[in-house]
RNA sequence: CGGGGUGUAGCUCAGCCAGGUAGAGUGCUUCGUUCGGGACGAAGAGGUCCCCGGUUCAAAUCCGGGCACCCCGACCA
């Protein structure tokens, strides 16, 4: 049974002006409904308000999971360093992992995620083809040590998260445990009504192949994707591959030097010779791991840091400081690889396939002409390390990308497997091998889907939720509420809510009607009802929708009946 | 970690430049009037002016150091 919830005795403060703090719409509407309260960076506490709100973002996100075939469980946040050190990612993850000890001083983290944890419980209970495949999930709690926590609810150094596991006994059937969880993940941001783009992801930090991201685009969000609007290509930045502008073609020619004095950039570089900047060469130095790498670019194209990550292996990849420059003699503006010794040389794709580029001649204001790969200079490592950017040819059809900003909601990706190995979970099978299961993993950050829905549904007057989403269905605004007949129509209808199910908030507060509707709409539930004298006069209840409906004069006992047939 | 900004009443902010009794709006309490889109009047409560140190007869204000929060970047399953 359910019990109307009074707001003259709930614990809620509405603020008139949201905090200077809050920038986003979500960040504001969080504070201004006082569904949320800071408590440090990237810390906050949920009101009872938030808290129902948060509950049916979870309460939906495990009805899908169940749906799909998923098992809830419950893996502690709290766990042995060890676990990390034998999967390698303590050092992987680095700072962002909250370590602690405890008094016989062992050392443990808050875990930011739970593979490991989900694959030390798989290698204790799988061990028949029999058990598999299975997927686990579960909501919990997440710690990070963010560099930079953000945007209320976007980014935060707690936080909770769905995150599921899949166990399969090979590659195959991964494939549909994924696509099991990739159709309830469009089910989820469907129902929440935030419209989420799938887009290929890097794997990152995490490993593993095939992976993709959910992604709400917004103005607001920290990611970047690339879109085809002709053929449906769409990757995050990190991953998208695309199709350069072809070289400017010509057969190679002798190299030449020309006195390039001040010269640094390669646009001012193709000013100067009036050529384009795809006709030079860019190099581009960086730290990986402390070593030095020497990267070179066709120069209309830009590094991607991501790629190029990946392809080095490498942990730590950063820019190479001005000491470093100096100390293995690199001249900034004037560097190729040309003659280099002592580093390796990584290649974009590009800067080799091009004829006759111009690159540094590795003194200080002179370059080269006629640069070509294999006869001048060579890399250790060719291959696609370039960043694609708005505009840049689709790698699927004739269309442009276009590059849109967005919010991570959720990611998908198959693990292979690498935890199986490093976890030792094994399986029989039929034939009495023994074999590695093979895992995918599946995420979705339930603060951040909460914001997205606030992103997603408001208006300037407040939140405006999704009838899945709404912390109650109905807001009772009583006006009038000593009038005996308003007290006696009230009650009539608490009790028809009640009876059909319908959790309402009631505000009995003793404030003025405007300030009573302008809360209504700030705090947005679907359905606005008036218990007034004015609207009994009328012949009943004055019903509202909050997304944009005139409002109307029900009798009493047909409200329940509007309501749940689903209007708004 | 680099760059920028802000710390004064629950919230939004003024006061700081030019040192001298700590302010406004809103919110909160009480009383009265009001009662359909953040009403009106009156009275009231509410402050470590972020912290520490310095200069000065005197510091919210000037100087030095620190901290916190926000934004951009770096970083980030």
């Amino acid at each position: 049974m359910t019990v109307a919830t009074r707001m003259s005795r709930y614990f809620l403060k509405t603020l008139r002006e949201a905090p200077a703090e809050a920038e986003l719409p979500s960040h504001r509407l969080l504070l201004r409904a006082g569904l949320v309260s800071p408590l440090a960076a990237g810390l906050y506490s949920f009101t009872p308000l938030g808290w129902r709100a948060m509950r049916k973002v979870e309460e939906l996100v495990r009805e899908e999971m169940n749906l799909a075939g998923a098992q809830e469980l419950r893996l502690p946040a709290l766990q042995p360093l060890e676990i990390w050190d034998r999967s390698g990612r303590s050092e992987i993850f680095g700072g962002v992992l909250l370590r602690l000890r405890d008094r016989r001083e062992r050392d443990f983290v808050l875990a930011p995620t739970h593979e490991e944890a989900i694959s030390t419980l798989a290698a204790a209970q799988v061990q028949s083809y029999r058990d598999l495949p299975v997927t686990l999930y579960q909501f919990q709690q997440k710690f990070r040590d963010e560099p930079r926590p953000r945007g209320g609810l976007i980014r935060l150094r707690e936080f909770c998260m769905k995150d599921a596991y899949s166990f399969d006994p090979d590659w195959e059937t991964l494939d549909e445990s994924y696509q099991a969880m990739f159709d309830a993940y469009g089910r989820i941001f469907a129902r929440a009504e935030v419209p989420a783009v799938p887009v290929e992801a890097d794997s990152g930090a995490i490993g593993g192949k095939d992976s993709q991201e959910f992604i709400f685009l917004n103005e607001n969000g920290e990611d970047e994707v690339l879109l085809c609007s002709a053929c449906g290509y769409a990757a995050n930045a990190e991953k998208a591959v695309f199709r350069a502008d072809p070289p400017v073609e010509g057969e190679p020619a002798p190299v030449e030097r020309v006195d390039t004095p001040g010269v640094t950039t390669i646009a001012a570089l193709a000013r100067f010779l009036g050529l384009e900047e795809r006709q030079t060469a860019k190099a581009v130095f960086y730290s990986a791991d402390g070593e030095p790498v020497f990267v070179t670019i066709r120069g209309d194209l830009e590094v991607n840091d991501t790629k190029l990550r990946n392809l080095l292996k490498a942990v730590e990849l950063e820019p190479m400081d001005d000491a470093a420059v100096a100390r293995h003699g690199l001249v900034a503006g004037s560097a190729s690889p040309v003659g280099l010794e002592g580093m390796r040389v990584v290649a974009d794709v590009s800067a080799t396939e091009a004829p006759n580029l111009v690159g540094g001649a590795n003194e200080p204001d002179a370059h080269l002409l006629n640069l070509n790969y294999g006869r001048d200079w060579t890399a250790a490592i060719v291959d696609d390390i370039a960043l694609a950017e708005s505009g840049h040819g689709c790698p699927h059809c004739d269309g442009r990308l276009e590059a849109r900003s967005g919010m991570e909601l959720g990611h998908v990706f198959k693990l292979g497997s690498m935890y199986a190995e490093a976890f030792d979970i094994r399986y029989l099978d039929g034939e009495g091998e023994r074999r590695h299961a093979v895992m995918g993993c599946y995420g979705i950050g339930v603060d951040r889907l909460l914001a997205a829905v606030l992103e997603a549904n408001h208006d300037e007057d407040g939140i405006i939720w999704p009838r899945t989403l709404a912390p109650f269905d109905v807001h009772v605004v009583v006006l009038g509420g000593e009038q005996p007949e308003v007290a006696e129509a009230l009650g009539e209808l608490e009790a028809a809510l009640e009876a059909a199910g319908l959790e309402a908030l009631v505000d009995d507060r003793d404030e003025s009607p405007g300030a009573k509707f302008k809360d209504a709409d700030l705090l947005g539930m679907p359905v606005r009802l008036t218990v007034s004298p004015r609207a009994l006069g009328r012949g009943g209840i004055e019903l509202r929708i909050r997304d944009g409906g005139d409002n109307e004069i029900v009798p009493l006992p047909e409200v329940v009946e509007r309501i749940g047939a689903g209007d708004g």
